[in-house]
DNA sequence: TGTACATCAGTGAACGCGCGTTCACTGATGTAC
DNA sequence: TGTACATCAGTGAACGCGCGTTCACTGATGTAC
């Protein structure tokens, strides 16, 4: 019961590159078909049955799959970038990842603004459950113990949407021309992120 | 000349308010087909072909029509809100027209990232010209004075992004419930994104 | 104003096509003895 | 180890359906005189 489990295993990875494929060409998963993406993947269409209920099911799956790969990634570089004020590194290096494996990044990216609802619910979810971590791993801090957690929460995903929107305007330029003018556009943004969080002062009232 | 060509817009309309419909409900402009977007106008798929050669052409216009609306709005927002630091006051303002006209900004926001590449070219476009025009209002206060473009134009991408991420998440919560929450976020991250601003130096050298 | 003709927004039938899904099947892999 | 049976990933034919697009049309609106 090894040999025949993993053939499926490549098989369904098979399907899901397919589609991570089309859709880096075409428009979104919404655009996707079931017989468009088995045929891409070197299987008759009655076969992708034997994965999926049926394409939703699909993108569902390469959500959580992209999630996981996401925060996996993003962990590496926090970890990497621990001197604290390493700003520009770390961008540096979430860049390199997104250059590695971009496809998944470009499906989350996209399909987080412009998915069917479900594909969208998940994907918020996790990037709210990214946050959260993103906000803990900020409270191991000194320089945000004055923070409450409201507070870090806000900043948290000020960042993740900064960084997001970094990730979006890369893979909509598939030239690696103007890269680095992108890159240093965030590492500035976040740079100015952090000087406001050094002069954050919490509940100061109306603003 | 006239009863006729007012007609013409009149069904015109009501196609491109079909489209907003069906993708507001469905999933994306990817989603939608010719005959669909017909029907729920009232018109015959055929009668189509005389308002636009193709569903690609109305998602051009729509795209258009959609960042003049949000052009316009955004400038009366910024001037209603000429105090300067009545953050919360102009957040609020955009909040209100974007519950007033919810469809357009939702077909930009969600296409900005997940639509056809056409479409997200257009619509890149027009922010990267919204954020200038931003920037050059933010250059006549006196307190950016000591900014370079360049700087300007970085801070402007940051207030847009965030907005638009702020614009998003109300979109993708249609029941008002925790609005204000949201709002609340997005208001402290301006205020952040201003204190950043304030004690900003340009060209402090590698971070 | 009235008439004869032109324009053209919208109609309805027809087409070929790719779609999702069903079904009975095949044959390699796995299991029991 | 060898044999007989079970499982199940992948096959291939077939279906009904909505799609985009064509074409010839209708009849209200617009124009010329």
């Amino acid at each position: 019961m090894a040999l025949r489990e993993e053939k499926k295993l490549q098989t369904r990875q098979a399907l899901i590159e397919a589609a991570l494929t089309l859709m880096h060409e075409g428009g979104g998963f919404s655009g996707l078909s079931l017989r468009e993406v088995s045929r891409q993947a070197g299987l008759v269409p009655t076969g992708f049955y034997r994965h999926f209920p049926d394409m939703e099911a699909l993108g569902l799956d390469l959500a959580t799959e992209a999630c996981l790969n996401l925060r996996r990634t993003m962990r590496e570089v926090r970890l990497r970038a621990q001197g604290g004020a390493a700003v520009l590194e770390s961008v540096k290096a979430l860049v390199a990842f997104i250059r590695e494996q971009p496809l998944y990044f470009e499906f989350l990216a996209r399909e987080r603004a412009g998915g069917p609802p479900k594909l969208r619910h998940v994907i918020h979810a996790e990037i709210r459950r990214f946050v959260s971590e993103l906000a803990e791993d900020l409270s191991k801090w000194p320089a945000y113990h004055r923070f409450p957690g409201e507070d870090l929460e806000m900043l948290a995903d000020l960042v993740v949407n900064t960084v997001i929107h970094l990730a979006l305007d890369l893979l909509a330029q598939p030239y690696e021309e103007d890269e680095s003018e992108l890159i240093s556009r965030t590492a500035k943004q976040l740079r100015l992120i952090m000087l406001g969080a050094m002069s954050w002062h919490p509940e100061k009232g109306a603003i």
